[in-house]
DNA sequence: ATGCAATTTATTGTATACAATCTGGTTGAC
DNA sequence: GTCAACCAGATTGTATACAATAAATTGCAT
């Protein structure tokens, strides 16, 4: 349980600065913040350097803090440095994982399936996010583990928004089949590519997202 | 330039956790080391709290900040991780590295040799440090570079111990050998595999070197 | 003597007060 | 008119004061 006014604090302000309510180069302004949450600066400066330390934004010192959205360079990097780390898992995972876990795969799959079916964006997402945790907690290193959770948390509102492309849940779940198998038939390499071109390709739909965004404003 | 007490203090407490002056399970009191340092108990607190989003040290809310020194199996995962990220650096450089960085390698290696030849322990360090950073930078990937930055400079101090054991020097450089060669011929798996090993292989090395020393112990 | 409970003490979390320094604009010299 | 120095306001960084909570100690009953 969260007790701890700073630590709230620092989860609200998480939330807003995905869901946009701060943007990119915006100052958070330690007594703007007080007062909006009704309490004093010292946890409010504590949830700053949450921030910060998350990389969601930047400290300038005496200057005051920052939020700093990545930009389309440093999200490429990001969606690449994903993929690699969950083929990384995927390798790991492919002469480690159970039996019960790849039951559990396989049950995620089908759930997705049929939220596709019920066009429910949402049930999908969980079941998606439910099979590529089972594949970080499969690759038997909890460390290692921890950092995919970390980079997925990160990545998370742009990974979503590039599921709205059209024929994209379709294509992914082709994908996520094609990993089972590598999984189950226990080859290293083959689970490992699976899982690095299933997340790139995120990575290049998600680009795509942006390049026609960006045309759309012009 | 470091103007900030908090962040100074927090330097120093890193170097003292390093260093052993601070052991697993001991408490960090604000108090004390505000007496120790001479401030109050503010730039204690933010010091603290970057002790432990670097994951030296541990939160429990209302009870303290405890120095919080992975185990051995944690130790493990983190040197698989760490060997599976340089992997991944190296897959990537092995189309991305530019021939000035192929002949930092070599310049870098060949300064290992001698410092080898002159018993030179820091000497090798500090240019082995610059031959895994160089190759970091060439995976073209600023953020992935950073993440292996930070794992490396988490693992700098165990990295450091395995050195001692006898012949690894000339060993690691064999390996290093082998590292270039791959990268030269622009061979990414080849490369991938190279520096996996020779990551890895200072885990195992790591790992005896725990061995022995509860052995000694006994 | 031991186990339990109430109180006391110590320590963390938050609020406020003060110091240091950065920002922006104004003034003055050239 | 331009540039530099300086002053006023605002903002961050640090110190101290207060509140809330967890650990420790004492006292009591068994």
């Amino acid at each position: 349980m969260e007790t701890r006014r700073a630590d709230m604090i620092a989860d609200a302000l998480e939330e807003r600065v995905f869901a946009g309510d701060f943007t990119d180069g915006d100052r958070l302004d330690e007594i703007r913040l007080a007062k909006m949450f009704g309490v004093s600066r010292t946890p409010i400066r504590e949830a700053l350097q949450r921030l910060v330390s998350s990389g969601l934004a930047e400290q300038l010192p005496r200057r005051g803090v920052f939020v700093r959205q990545p930009g389309p360079v440093e999200l490429m990097e990001m969606f690449e440095t994903m993929a690699e780390i969950e083929g990384v898992c995927g390798r790991l995972a492919a002469s480690r994982i159970s039996e019960d876990a790849l039951a559990v795969l396989e049950e995620a799959n089908a759930r997705c399936q049929a939220a596709i079916a019920a066009d429910d964006a949402d049930g999908y997402y969980r079941e998606n996010e439910r099979f590529h945790n089972t594949i970080y907690a499969q690759s038997g290193n909890s460390f290692l583990e921890h950092e995919a959770l970390r980079l997925h948390r990160r990545l998370k509102p742009y990974r979503r928004l590039q599921l709205r492309l059209r024929g994209r849940m379709v294509q992914s779940m082709a994908e996520h089949e094609a990993i089972v198998v590598a999984l189950r038939a226990a080859e290293p390499e083959q689970a490992a590519t699976a899982l690095r071109l299933h997340v790139a390709v995120q990575g290049e739909k998600f680009h795509h997202l942006l390049a026609s965004l960006r045309m759309a404003a012009q």
